[in-house]
RNA sequence: GGUCCCGUCGUCUAGCGGCCUAGGACGCUGCCCUCUCAAGGCAGAAACGGGAGUUCAAAUCUCCUCGGGACUACCA
């Protein structure tokens, strides 16, 4: 077995999704459990769609899965260059070193006449693929379209007959006829290259060993698959690597292996996609779920490593991972899932590292500022112990927290309505001196107003429950007492004797 | 329509002929605990799409059927 050799070639456009995040990951841990190569390749062929903005996007949303890649973007590395939109004399040449070979040939339809041919089949129930009406033109057929002004693509001459047989990784067997795979356009009549030409010379180019992509690159392979043979036949690429000075010397290394991963889908069974919600991986750093978590969580989308064993560390992923235990069917993202495997990891969060984890998500909602006071600090550690229970996600400890931060208390109304009438008003009133000379800490208080209530003949929860929204504003938080000996006494009583005003009745 | 892929609790899955009266996890329901919200503990409901075979024995093998999905672009 040669060391892995893998890449992740999104298109640049939109945002890296989970389902790409999931694919990236299997040939991340593939790569680092056979100690071989990660390549990240931008795919941005289609000047239409490839954005710079995209790009940048994905490059953030790979780092902070921590799926670092060996050769790639910013990293560059033997084969690159690593965007296609800076390969493109490579593909050129190629192209042309096949017309030349007869291997492909121009066609002039245009796209519109190409799409009433496709239509006119449907119509007929015959196939709809590209019928090969230009396979065979002569000289002067091409001359009489080219001073119409029309410009050609160029297209494969796939095989008659016969069938492709490959052998992939999840799947096994698969078995497709050449006779149901039309001729494919490798050059655009504006001369770019499409997917299958750049995939195929990169992947030659760069060594790449084993592809493993999405389900819906199935019946694409058989494409792939041909023009591997084509580019490397009589050393074909290697030559024109040669000539244009790019690196590479796929005749040397070993045809590319397929893994074809099965789809992620929504609750509905669509392939993902922007309309089932946050499907974006960075949607999931801004709700606060930890990367360590996405990836584990992504990793059991498709793949498991025995009847019972979920949580897993990176260390431990790699070390396990194999395309032989990846499912065959179609997964659904479940969020709910994933949230509850996300409340776990914090769970085993120290203090420290769940407040440091925390930070960012206070800074960037205005509770805190970029540099923390001291205070700020001894606060948000002693908090970071509280909201461990009470949180799926960092973002859900921001409402948590906010009443402690900020100056100004933010009232709930409902919560005011309910709990601040009847005889909160003199419990706010008693609860003052109680806790103007009690020990500052939780046990103490959480003691002294147990007593409060029993000396007032009330239950527990209507002596803290008033407390609770006069001090927070809310009812609902962290559990009080212990909350109230992390901040200032002057603070608490200060917020216990403003409430007094908004006590109905 | 054609080609290819897939089909176990609501969801993700374990299962590769007897260990399955089908296991785990999330979710759900009930109870306990409780200063709110959580967390935690205990208990519970919940699945082999259907039909024929093969076999002493089938969730597991074969065929048919039904259902879902992908592809069918000068997108990737």
């Amino acid at each position: 077995m040669p060391e892995p050799r893998v890449r992740f070639c999104p298109a640049p456009s939109g945002w890296l999704h989970v389902g790409g995040a999931r694919t990236a990951l299997y040939n991340w841990l593939h790569a680092r459990n056979g100690n071989g190569a990660f390549v990240f390749r931008i795919e941005d062929t289609d000047a239409e769609r490839a954005t710079d903005e995209s790009m940048q996007g994905m490059v953030a949303a790979m780092r902070w899965l921590g799926l670092e890649w060996d050769e790639g973007p910013e990293v560059e590395g033997p084969y690159g260059p690593y965007q296609q939109s800076q390969r493109g004399p490579l593909y050129s040449a190629a192209a042309a070193a096949l017309l030349q070979r007869g291997d492909v040939y121009d066609a002039y339809e245009t796209p519109e006449e190409l799409e009433a041919e496709r239509d006119a089949a449907v119509q007929q129930g015959r196939p709809p693929g590209y019928a090969g009406g230009h396979r065979n033109l002569t000289q002067e057929q091409r001359d009489a379209f080219v001073a119409e002004g029309r410009r050609p693509v160029l297209r494969v001459r796939t095989p008659d007959d016969g069938v492709v047989t490959f052998t992939d990784a999840v799947r096994g067997e698969v078995t497709f006829e050449w006779k149901d795979i039309p001729d494919f356009v490798i050059e655009r009549a504006d001369g770019t290259h499409t997917y299958y030409l750049a995939n195929a010379v990169d992947d030659l180019a760069m060594g790449i060993n084993l592809i493993a992509r999405g389900e819906d690159l199935l019946s694409a392979t058989p494409r792939q698959l041909l023009l591997y043979e084509l580019l490397l036949r009589d050393g074909l690429l290697d030559r024109v690597l040669a000539d244009n000075a790019y690196p590479g010397r796929p005749s040397d290394a070993v045809l590319p292996t397929f893994a074809h991963l099965p789809l992620l889908v929504g609750e509905d069974r669509k392939p993902l996609s922007k309309r089932h919600g946050s499907v974006a991986v960075d949607e999931f750093r801004r709700q606060g779920i930890l990367p360590e978590v996405l990836v584990n969580f992504l990793a059991l989308c498709g793949w498991s490593y025995d009847a019972t064993t979920e949580k897993m560390t990176v260390d431990e992923l790699v070390e396990r991972f194999s395309f032989d235990r990846v499912n065959r069917n179609a997964a659904f993202f479940d969020t709910a899932k994933l949230r509850s495997m996300n409340g776990d990891r914090i769970k085993e969060l120290p203090d420290a590292e769940l407040a440091e984890r925390l930070q960012p998500y206070f800074r960037d909602e205005g509770l805190v500022p970029d540099l923390l006071t001291p205070p700020q600090q001894t606060l948000l550690l002693g908090l970071a112990g509280l909201l461990r229970e009470r949180i799926q996600t960092l973002a859900e400890a921001v409402p948590l927290a906010a009443p402690y931060f900020l100056d100004d208390v933010v009232w709930d109304d409902k919560a005011v309505a309910k709990h601040l009438k009847g005889r909160a008003g003199e419990v706010l009133d008693a609860v003052g001196p109680v806790l103007s000379d009690v020990d500052w800490d939780g046990e103490a208080i959480e003691g002294a107003l147990r007593a409060l209530a029993e000396r007032m003949e009330l239950g527990v929860g209507k002596v803290m429950q008033p407390v609770r929204v006069a001090v927070a504003g809310t009812a609902v938080s962290t559990p009080l007492p212990q909350t109230l000996a992390l901040l200032d006494r002057s603070l608490v009583l200060e917020r216990i004797a403003a409430a007094k005003e908004k006590v109905a009745g």
